[in-house]
RNA sequence: GGCCCCGUGGUGCAGCGGCCUAGCAUGCGAUCCUGUCAAGGUCGAGAGCGCGGGUUCGAAUCCCGUCGGGGCCGCCA
C-alpha cells in the first residue's frame, strides 16, 4: 500500500507514529515559510505541515502543489501547539509533520470546487461525476446506498433468504412499461428485451423450490423520467413460498424498521406500520400513496351539498359524481392571487374549477358560521344550514380556508390530494425527521385502459385475486380485488407487491379477463403456465425501490443523488455521453437499418 | 404529445432596452509573507451574455426559433 494511515483516522492517539498518507490536496495555505496542506481521502482530511527547516525536500515539492494534485506523505503525527487546534476537524487535535513528499498525479484546476459545499448546476457534475464523487455529498450518499444494501443482505440471509441473479436479456413482456429492447445478432429480426423486474423469474424460482429468494436487481423501464423515477433502477426483489399478506408485511415491517434504527437512527418511525385500505387511503387522502406525516383529510361533502342551489354542486351529485372538500388551517387570509395559484393546480390536474371558502378568524366557535362571516363566491348560493353542515364535517374554525372539489369521483379525490400535498407542502405540516411508513392493501385487481378499452391489471398480471371476491370476476371484475400490498413512505411509493396466481386455470381465466386470445396467452406466458402444472407453492413477494428509499434516507429530493451515474431527463449519460450512433458494421451484424 | 422554470468570465450570483468597451464574490496566475485552517497583503489575466434569426437609432436585457438542463401532466403491468 502506498499508505500506512488514512487522513481521517488519525486522532491524539496517532501522536509520535511515523506515518504514510496518500490523497488528494484539499487547500493549502502557503506562509512562504511554513506551508500547511489539508490532504484529502476518503475517510478524512488531515493537516500536514511542510517545514523548510524540517525537511527542504518535502517543503520544495508541496511548493509546487495545487488543489486536487494526488499526493504521497511521509511524516511524524504531532500534537499542535497550543492554541492552534481546530476543533472543527475531527482531527484537529493533531497534525503531520511532513518528512518526505511524492507527487503522484498532478491535476488541472477542477471545472467546480471540490473543498467547498456549493451549489452546482447539475449537468456540470453528471458530466464530471468522478468529481463530484470527491464532494462530501455524493461521498456520502453512495456510502449510505452501501450500508442500506448490506443491511438488507444480512437481514435476509439472516432469515434463509438465498441471492440468485437473473439474465438482463429476457423476453419481451406485452404489457406494462415500455420494453428495452436489445437485438439479436444470431437471430436476424429477433430482440431480447431488458427486464422491467424479475418477476416472472422469481416466480418460477418458487416453483423450483426456492423458497425464499431475493436480488438487488436492476430494473428497465422505457418511460419518461421524473425527480423520483429514472430508466434504469434498483429494487430489492424478493419472493417468498407458503406465504401469506401478513408474512411478507411483516418481514418488511421487521427490515425497515431494524434498517432505519440501525442505520440513520435520527429519523423517527411509526411502528407498527399503519395499514389503509386502497379505498381508504384515496378517500382520505386522495393518493395511493399518501403522506400520513400530516392530516388535511379529505371529507365527502355531497350528502350536505348535494341539494344545493349551486348548479355545480347539484349537476355533479347528480350525474354521479361527487363533492369534497377539505380545511386549511389559518390560510382563510389568503389573496386573491394565492387563491388562483390553487385554482390553477386544481385545473392542471384536470378540474374545471376549485371552490374556496374563508372563514373570518373572529369566529369562536364552529357553530358561530354564519353566511356573513364567510368570504366565496358560493356563499350566496349557500342555506346557513349547509353551510354549517360543511363547517361542523370538515372541522373547520375561525381564519379557516376551504377547499371545496366537485365533479367526477375519481377526478375530486385527485384533485384535492393534490392540493393537500401543496397545502402540507405551504404549512410545513410535514415532520422531516419522521418516516411515515404506512401499507396499503385491497388495491382493485383490474383498472379500465380508457384509450385501448380493455381491463389491465392494477399490479401485474400475476397477482392473485382476493379469494372472497372470485366469484366477482365473472359478475363484476371492476369490483374484484387483488391481494396486491403496496408499502408507502412520506409520500413515495416505496414498494409493490402481492400473492400471486400459482394454478394455471386461475391465470389462464385472469389473462382471458385482460383481453388475451388463447395462442397468445400461450406465445407470451406458456412457459408460466406450463411451470404451474408441474407444482407451484403459493407464493408472493414485494420490491422495494432501493434509489427511493435511499433519497428517503439521504433527505433528497431528487433519486439522481444517490445513483452513482444517473441519466438526464432525456435519459442521457453525459459522463459518457450516451445514448450514440453506432457504426454502419454493428448495424448490419444487427440485421438493423436506420430508417429516415 | 403538452405546461412551466433556468442558461451571463472556471464556479456561484448581479445586471432585465442606452448609465455595460458587463458588476460582485470566489477560483486561477504572479509576488510578499514561518502557525494558518474559507490564511492574509499587493498586482494581473479571464466572459460580450447557450446558439440562430428578428424588432429597435441602440439588445445580455424585448420577440421568434433552436439546443441543453430541471419541475410537472400524460406515460410508469
Amino acid at each position: 500500500m502506498l499508505k500506512s494511515h488514512t487522513c481521517g483516522e488519525l486522532r491524539s492517539q496517532h501522536i509520535g507514529q511515523s506515518v504514510t498518507l496518500a490523497g488528494w490536496i484539499h487547500r493549502r495555505r502557503d506562509h512562504g515559510g511554513v506551508i500547511f496542506i489539508d490532504v484529502r481521502d476518503r475517510e478524512g482530511i488531515v493537516q500536514v505541515v511542510f517545514n523548510p527547516e524540517l525537511s527542504k525536500q518535502s517543503h520544495e515539492e508541496a511548493s509546487q502543489w495545487r488543489n486536487e494534485f494526488v499526493v504521497q506523505v511521509k511524516g511524524e503525527v504531532a500534537r499542535r501547539p497550543a492554541g492552534t487546534e481546530n476543533s472543527r476537524m475531527p482531527t484537529g487535535e493533531i497534525e503531520v509533520i511532513a518528512r518526505s513528499a511524492v507527487t503522484l498525479s498532478r491535476a488541472k484546476t477542477p471545472p467546480f470546487y471540490i473543498n467547498e459545499e456549493q451549489e452546482v448546476d447539475e449537468s456540470l457534475r453528471l458530466k464530471y461525476r468522478y468529481l463530484d464523487f470527491r464532494r462530501p455529498r455524493m461521498k456520502d450518499n453512495l456510502i449510505l446506498r452501501h450500508r442500506v444494501v448490506k443491511f438488507m443482505r444480512d437481514f435476509l440471509d439472516a432469515r434463509g433468504f438465498v441471492e440468485v441473479e437473473t439474465p438482463i436479456l429476457i423476453k419481451s413482456t406485452p404489457e406494462g412499461a415500455r420494453d428495452y429492447l436489445v437485438p439479436s445478432r444470431l437471430q436476424p429480426g429477433k430482440f431480447y428485451a431488458l427486464p422491467q423486474s424479475p418477476q416472472q423469474l422469481k416466480q418460477l424460482l418458487m416453483v423450483g423450490g426456492m423458497e425464499k429468494y431475493y436480488q438487488i436487481a436492476r430494473c428497465f423501464r422505457d418511460e419518461d423520467l421524473r425527480a423520483d423515477r429514472q430508466p434504469e433502477f434498483t429494487q430489492l426483489d424478493l419472493e417468498m413460498s407458503f406465504v401469506e399478506e401478513e408474512d411478507v408485511l411483516r418481514l418488511m415491517e421487521d427490515m425497515f424498521t431494524q434498517l432505519v434504527q440501525t442505520i440513520t437512527p435520527q429519523f423517527k418511525l411509526i411502528t407498527p406500520f399503519p395499514s389503509l385500505s386502497y379505498a381508504e387511503a384515496v378517500s382520505r387522502y386522495g393518493s395511493d400513496k399518501p403522506d400520513v406525516r400530516f392530516g388535511l383529510h379529505l371529507h365527502e361533502l355531497s350528502d350536505i351539498l348535494g341539494k344545493s342551489e349551486f348548479e355545480v354542486f347539484r349537476q355533479a351529485v347528480e350525474k354521479g359524481g361527487k363533492i369534497k372538500g377539505i380545511s386549511v388551517p389559518g390560510c382563510a387570509g389568503y389573496s386573491r392571487r394565492e387563491l388562483d395559484e390553487l385554482t390553477q393546480i386544481a385545473k392542471s390536474c384536470g378540474a374545471k374549477g376549485l371552490v374556496t371558502l374563508s372563514i373570518n378568524p373572529d369566529v369562536a366557535r364552529p357553530e358561530d358560521v354564519t353566511l356573513e362571516r364567510v368570504r366565496s363566491i358560493i356563499a350566496r348560493f349557500l342555506k346557513p344550514e349547509e353551510l354549517q353542515g360543511v363547517v361542523q364535517r370538515l372541522e373547520a374554525k375561525g381564519g379557516d380556508l376551504l377547499l371545496l372539489a366537485a365533479g367526477d369521483a375519481v377526478l375530486v379525490d385527485k384533485v384535492l390530494g393534490e392540493l393537500r400535498k401543496e397545502m402540507g407542502k405551504r404549512l410545513n405540516l410535514a415532520d422531516p425527521d419522521l418516516l411515515a411508513f404506512a401499507f396499503i392493501r385491497d388495491f382493485p385487481l383490474l383498472e379500465w385502459n380508457q384509450e385501448e378499452g380493455h381491463w389491465q391489471a392494477m399490479h401485474h398480471p400475476f397477482t392473485a385475486p382476493m379469494l372472497e371476491d372470485m366469484p366477482l370476476l365473472d359478475t363484476a371484475p371492476d369490483r374484484a380485488r387483488g391481494r396486491h400490498y403496496d408499502l408507502v413512505c412520506n409520500g413515495f411509493e416505496l414498494s409493490s407487491g402481492s400473492l400471486r396466481i400459482y394454478t394455471r386455470e386461475l391465470q389462464e381465466k385472469v389473462f382471458k379477463l385482460l383481453g388475451y386470445k388463447q395462442e397468445e396467452i400461450e406465445e407470451r406466458f406458456g412457459h408460466m403456465l406450463e411451470a404451474f402444472d408441474y407444482g407451484a407453492p403459493p407464493h408472493g413477494g414485494i420490491a422495494p425501490g432501493i434509489d427511493r428509499f435511499v433519497m428517503l434516507l439521504a433527505r433528497e429530493t431528487n433519486i439522481r443523488e444517490v445513483i452513482a451515474y444517473p441519466k438526464t431527463q432525456s435519459a442521457a449519460d453525459l459522463l459518457m455521453n450516451a445514448p450514440s450512433p453506432v457504426s454502419d458494421t454493428q448495424l448490419r451484424d444487427l440485421h438493423l437499418k436506420i430508417v429516415e
